[in-house]
DNA sequence: TCAAAACATGAGCTAATGCTCACGTTTGCT
DNA sequence: AGCAAACGTGAGCATTAGCTCATGTTTTGA
């Protein structure tokens, strides 16, 4: 199941050799490391081209401008996430705790932060700069914020849909934050946020599903 | 008390006469403007010169280059967003209850980024570009958290001092973020969001100090 | 095998940004 | 009033970004 053909990034050649394909995914993986060390200033086409040992005649052959390369690593991380926290959630069928279900859900999203560093860089550095990622991040988050909305809903129907959009919009914008800023920190304390993230979430949950 | 002299932003040349001083100001508050309308890339030298209604040439004798005008914005909103919290902090010497502490705090906070968009949008734009800006808003969430881990140990003397930390830490951030992010959304859901930042402050510090 | 189609290349173009500096204007002092 | 010191000005320089395109190389398929 290899990404199918996407729309908003808009190849200019869409790569059909193997070849093609590989440098493709070097450039991408070249962005993100530049991102990650210097910032979107970093972030020049040329050095991009340079670190993925690519002309940048040849970048700008699979991709129409800057915004795009952004654009597909911006892709490949949101189907990247869902598909971690769905299969995480899916692995177990049967009701469990909240404690666990908070203990689970914070561990699943620090594990995919720990392995995949460019993840928020790539939207913490476009804020403002390109307005199509903004974009595409919300939509990111959107969805994430409807998967959670209704698991909520399944455990307690009394709350309105608007009361579970809520939470999970907390839920979504706090863990994220957290965890992300617990990755600059020394391992001792970032193991101390991993676990007040955990207690911070199951208190929050818990005014809402005693 | 007007601003004192500084040290980082170090001033080419400090402005002496009335009419420098307010130009100063004129040129802070369109890069500020800039900066919140069309982030970091829109807040070009000559743009910022423009909106202020000022020649480049004289923003150029008072900051020596780009990179000063928005540690000189950073610091102003620093100073004022510690003395906007202490302010509301000592207007009550008495002890008060968890819940009503929650709810002034998290109102003085919403309250100031309402007046103060600018204050969260200097350090979005400037992730990564700028290192020293990036220091100098941790050191600013360093003195707020510092602030607040002594507030918390007056509170309960059984947390150690590495607790108080832990929990101020995540307080500013949470709090920090929610109310950012409500700013962008509509009245109805971000009053939501105001209410949802307490519910979580008070359950989280319940968990503390029962 | 060999021509045509697909792909690769990097010097260099255009545009825009941060910033300077030589010259003009105003202010303060005697 | 007259002069020096302080201040104001904006055309334009140096740099660098994003990006193109003319030319060369490899792959495909009959």
């Amino acid at each position: 199941m290899t990404e199918s053909a996407s729309q908003p990034p808009k190849m200019r050649r869409k790569p059909r050799q193997a070849r093609s394909r590989e440098r493709v995914n070097r450039i991408l993986d070249a962005a993100e490391q530049l991102l990650i060390e210097g910032g979107y200033p970093a972030a020049t086409t040329n050095a991009i081209a340079a670190r993925a040992q690519v002309p940048i005649g040849t970048l700008y052959q699979f991709f129409p401008d800057k915004a795009a390369i952004l654009y597909a690593l911006a892709e490949r991380y949101g189907e990247l996430l869902r598909e971690h926290l769905l299969t995480s959630a899916t692995e177990r069928d049967l009701p469990i705790s909240l404690p666990d279900y908070v203990e689970e859900l914070v561990d699943a999203i620090e594990r995919f932060y720990a392995e995949h560093p460019g993840y928020l860089a790539i939207f913490a550095q476009a804020q403002g700069a390109l307005p199509e990622l903004e974009r595409m991040e919300e939509a990111l988050d959107a969805q994430l914020i409807e998967d959670w909305t209704r698991e909520h809903a399944r455990w307690d129907a009394n709350l309105t849909e608007s009361d579970c959009h809520a939470i999970a919009f907390v839920l979504v914008k706090t863990i994220g934050t957290l965890l992300w800023l617990s990755l600059g920190q020394e391992t001792k304390f970032r193991q101390r946020l991993v676990s007040e993230t955990k207690r911070f979430t199951l208190s929050y949950l818990q005014t809402y599903f005693s």
